[in-house]
DNA sequence: TGTACATCAGTGAACGCGCGTTCACTGATGTAC
DNA sequence: TGTACATCAGTGAACGCGCGTTCACTGATGTAC
């Protein structure tokens, strides 16, 4: 029970964002204060700003490592089962699993949008989404595959949003990618 | 040209409500501020508690009103056309003419869930949400009602979260309801 | 193996700002008689 | 038609708070010789 706390945190920006997730899976984005952060972290208030330089700074780490965490469970979900309802079920799994990400990545103004590796992370994650349009049994005519991405995208992401607000009336169980996947199936049949 | 403000305004209540659409639009609800309202409203910085008590007050009555202007807005659809995919395609349109209303609606925390009036103004979007589903061709069985109607509410409710967010690569035109209707209809073939 | 020095991570005091909230007040409106 | 009074809407000064940001600083680490 030493107290001897290093003047060196060894690892404080990870130990930064790992805080943010949690206050912004507690209060959302926009009630998260640098402050906070260093508090949460046991670090002096000013140390956050050496590592991030402001808030957005720190929500632009938090968006890139969003995008990247995405595109591994897509890439995973489709080598596993090559299915493209699979990677709808993991997709709506990865928002439950990663609400602050979630909801930080798809509030852009929160963020720096050009930052160029935000830029390569939502395409490496769009990029998982559109792989997995193609594992279907019947692949879309070339015309038709971009409407059938963006219903696909639609149906996932209006589903994990509508769990994380909470706004289904009925319980649905506790996994959020099994309640989906009847959901996600009426798309297909 | 005269400045000649009456003491009464006449109408704060309502002028605040426009002003927090305003604002909301332009930074989000978290970013709102009393003081703010105030300012656009012409007012001194302490009338909005007259009106709204705090913060939370304000957007509950912004809540109110958002479901109720979403019910209204189903059910002109409904009794118009008579077609889910028209009442999806009115839910996307409501989601992009009233974003201010549709970020607050369903993001619960900001404001007091357990009030009496949202309760009514919910239940009165989702009835008008569940009656368009009963208007298909080829009605679910009752079982599988269920699953229809949130396959039905996941997609307008995806694809509108997803154009506000500006989240889609390609240009897809001015009137977000003309460009959801024919993604919204592959879940209907 | 030791020394000097550059670099980096984190500190803590200070500042100015906008905010929510409170409260005694004042101006305007409506109602009873 | 006029008067008295209650009620309501909005004012403006004051307060305390948490925040972001700045800056000179200090402790620790790595590297060159």
């Amino acid at each position: 029970m030493t107290d001897k706390r290093p003047y060196h945190h060894g690892d404080l920006r990870r130990a930064l964002l790992a805080a943010a997730a949690e206050a912004i899976a507690e209060s959302g984005p926009a009630a998260l204060s640098l402050r906070d952060l260093a508090r949460r972290a046991g670090v002096s208030h000013a140390a956050p700003a050496h590592h991030f330089g402001d808030k957005a700074g720190l929500l632009t780490a938090l968006a890139i490592e969003g995008f990247n965490r995405l595109a591994d469970a897509l890439d995973a979900s489709r080598e596993r089962t090559g299915s493209l309802l699979e990677s709808g079920v993991a997709y709506v799994r990865f928002a439950a699993e990663n609400r602050a990400h979630f909801e930080v990545m798809f509030q852009p103004s929160l963020y720096d949008q050009d930052d160029p590796e935000v830029a390569v992370a939502r395409q490496r994650a769009g990029a998982a989404l559109s792989a997995g349009v193609s594992t279907l049994d019947e692949p879309p005519a070339a015309e038709d595959a971009r409407e059938a991405e963006l219903a696909a995208w639609s149906i996932v992401h209006g589903f994990a949003t509508l769990w994380l607000a909470g706004a289904f009336p009925d319980p649905l169980g506790d996994d959020a990618g099994d309640a989906a996947r009847p959901v996600i199936r009426r798309l297909f049949d």
